[in-house]
DNA sequence: TTTGACGTTTACGTTAACGTCATGGGCCTG
DNA sequence: CAGGCCCATGACGTTAACGTAAACGTCAAA
């Protein structure tokens, strides 16, 4: 009934070798079950799918496997009593502040870029013009907006 | 008249060993020049300086030290000519592509921890209504919202 | 003049995150 | 039953980004 997964099936959707699977098993990300003679298959749950996929996440932001076990464990740690909540938070509250850093130096870069972009469209269509223009002698005053194709 | 720094100031203001800033020389993030008896010591300018700034936000950003020095030597590479303002802003573009797909894990990683955030606030401030209340025997029926210190 | 405090080069060490064999078993198919 | 194909377990190799240590020059203060 449970859904499960192979490890190629995962591989396949996640664009992962086997190899780096296996590492995240020792890494203790994942704890897939075994079958086939002697138990020697790995069987993937969704809970493992789920995991990897968090884990994959993390990384694309630049944490370490050690980073994100420690915050995804903490998703499904015991959270019963009131220590073991605050706890939670605290990990949880401490993840955020980094991500609302990071945050911000993710739009200070793309609003470099974005500014960047600008500029360099702008030369470029200007040289264009020139171009097209026949060369020498012709001087564009006063190239306000200049946009060739597509007017938004 | 122009404003230098030695290797310890930058490594004092940026919060770095000087071994790290050398190796960021050796990977041709900075170039120095040199001064003192014989051109031993480094001299860091201004340029320098907001190089080594960039370098830093692309790796709390996730990149490599070579992608980070691929993007900024693109800042300041010429860009007079049409073929080199195109290579330019192919750069920029699949830079700011990746940013973009990287706000997206952002904002959805942020989402989940702020919802995990405010169920476990709610949990917690609950178990302690409980406590407060006198231990066994007592239920709070509909809770709606619980919030112990600073109304908001 | 000696003693730090800083700077330099050279070189080997380390950690993370896998890649890359080598080797062997299980299972299905022709 | 031989040949593929998938899976598993070592075990060694690799790359990035520095850390760490040795061994030496230098410049100002004591």
């Amino acid at each position: 009934m449970a859904t499960t997964y192979t490890i190629s099936d995962l591989a396949q959707e996640f664009d992962l070798t086997t190899r780096a699977i296996r590492f995240y098993e020792d890494m203790g990300l994942l704890q897939p079950h075994r079958a086939g003679t002697g138990g020697r298959s790995r069987v993937y749950s969704a809970r493992d799918r789920t995991r990897l996929k968090l884990t994959l996440r993390a990384k694309r932001l630049g944490l370490s496997l050690v980073e994100a076990k420690d915050i995804i464990d903490s998703y499904d740690s015991p959270r019963d009593t009131a220590p073991q909540l605050r706890k939670f938070l605290e990990v949880l509250t401490d993840h955020r502040v980094k991500l609302e850093a990071q945050l911000v130096d993710l739009h200070a870069n793309l609003d470099e870029i974005r500014t960047h972009e600008k500029e360099a469209k702008l030369l470029l269509t200007k040289t264009q013009k020139l171009n097209e223009a026949g060369a020498i002698g012709k001087n564009a005053s006063t190239p306000k907006k200049a946009k060739s194709t597509a007017p938004a």
